[in-house]
DNA sequence: CCGCGGTGCTTGCTATTGCAAACGCGTTGG
DNA sequence: CCAACGCGTTTGCAATAGCAAGCACCGCGG
C-alpha cells in the first residue's frame, strides 16, 4: 500500500515532460526540484508532496489539479452536477450547512427519480413525479421551509433518530 | 520561510473543524491521522503532505481542492462558488424543490454573514425579499431548523468514505 | 475525595522526503 | 584516444513528516 498510485503520477509527469521534450534537468530546474529528485518521482520512487507537486505543474505548465487527480490526491470531479460541485466548492458554508444542502439535494434528486428513471428531466419543470401534499407556495419562509421539509425528512429517516453516534449531544 | 500560508490552512482547517461541532481527535480518526499532528497542522506547526490535506479534506467533507487552495498549493483558477447559479441551472428538480435549495442556501449564506464585512456575494438576481427570519448567529442554523433536518443531516451513506469508526459509544 | 472520560498539547522516535555529490553512458571533437 | 558535456540514475545524508505514548486540564459520577 505504499505506492499505489505513485506510478501512475511519475508515469504520467513522464509522459508530460517527454511530450514538452525537455530534460529531466531542465524540468527540475525550472520546477525547482533536484534533478536525481524529480527522477525518483518518475519512476514511482518518491512520493513527492503537494507542494513538489504544484512546482512541476507549473513547470510542465499543465494544471495542478491534473496532476493531483493523477496522484490520487483529488477525488476525480464526477460530474454528479454542477450543484454538488458548487456546494462542495463553495467556501462560504459551514461543513455542517454543506452537508445539510447536499443531502437536501441528493434527497431531491431521490424522490424525482423514484419511478421517473428517465434521463429526460425537463418536465420536471412542471411536472412533479410527486405531487406535493401541501400546494402552499407563498413566501419562502424559513417556516416554509420547515413545512416543506418535514415530510420529507420523515420519508427520509422514518426512523428518525436512530443511532447518531457521532452526534454531540446537544442540549 | 518556513510556514508561510501554511498558518492560513492550519486555521482554516479548525476554523471547519469548530464549526462541524468536531473534536480535534474525531476529526483526526475519520481523516485517518493522529491527534498530536492535526493539532500540529492546525496550529501551523507542520506542512501536511497532500495526501493528508485529502484525508482532511474528506474528514471534513469538503472539497480536497478547498484546502489546497488554503495551502497556496493550488493556483486558484476556477472559483466556481455559484452555488446558487448551479442550483438555478439544475434541470433535475422542481422549481419549487429548487426554491427551497435557493432559500436555504441564502439563509445559510445570511447566518455566517452576520458580522462579517466580506460581502463578495453577488446576490441573487430575482431573489424576491426574503424576510429576515432571526439574527441569531449561535448556530449555523435556526434551532428549529436543525431540528428538522436532524435526522437527515446525518450522514447518510457510509459508502463512499468506508471509514469504519469503532466509536462504539455506548452512554 | 478520586476515578473516568473528554478535550487539546508536548514529547521522543521512526520512516520518508528531498537534496548534494558522484556515477555510468552516450555523443561530440581536439 | 580521451577530455568535455549532455543525459538519467545511484548513493548517502540532513531535515522533517507523521505517529505512539504520555502530559495537563476540565466536567461528571462513585
Amino acid at each position: 500500500m505504499a505506492l499505489p498510485k505513485v506510478g501512475s503520477i511519475g508515469e504520467y509527469i513522464r509522459d508530460q515532460r517527454t511530450q514538452a521534450k525537455i530534460s529531466l534537468r531542465q524540468l527540475a530546474a525550472t520546477a525547482g526540484v533536484s534533478n536525481p529528485y524529480l527522477s525518483q518521482i518518475e519512476r514511482g520512487l518518491r512520493k513527492p508532496s503537494a507542494e513538489i507537486l504544484n512546482q512541476i505543474a507549473k513547470g510542465l505548465h499543465i494544471s495542478a489539479q491534473a496532476l493531483y487527480v493523477q496522484a490520487g490526491l483529488i477525488e476525480e470531479r464526477e460530474p454528479d452536477s454542477d450543484v454538488l460541485t458548487a456546494i462542495r466548492a463553495d467556501k462560504f458554508i459551514t461543513v455542517r450547512q454543506r452537508q445539510v444542502l447536499i443531502d437536501i439535494y441528493e434527497s431531491f434528486r431521490k424522490e424525482n427519480h423514484a419511478g421517473a428513471p428517465d434521463e429526460d428531466a425537463q418536465t420536471s419543470q412542471n411536472a412533479h413525479p410527486r405531487p406535493e401534499p401541501h400546494g402552499r407556495d407563498e413566501e419562502s419562509l424559513p417556516e416554509e421551509l420547515l413545512t416543506a421539509l418535514e415530510p420529507f425528512a420523515i420519508r427520509h429517516s422514518p426512523n428518525g433518530n436512530g443511532d447518531a453516534t457521532q452526534e454531540t449531544k446537544e442540549g
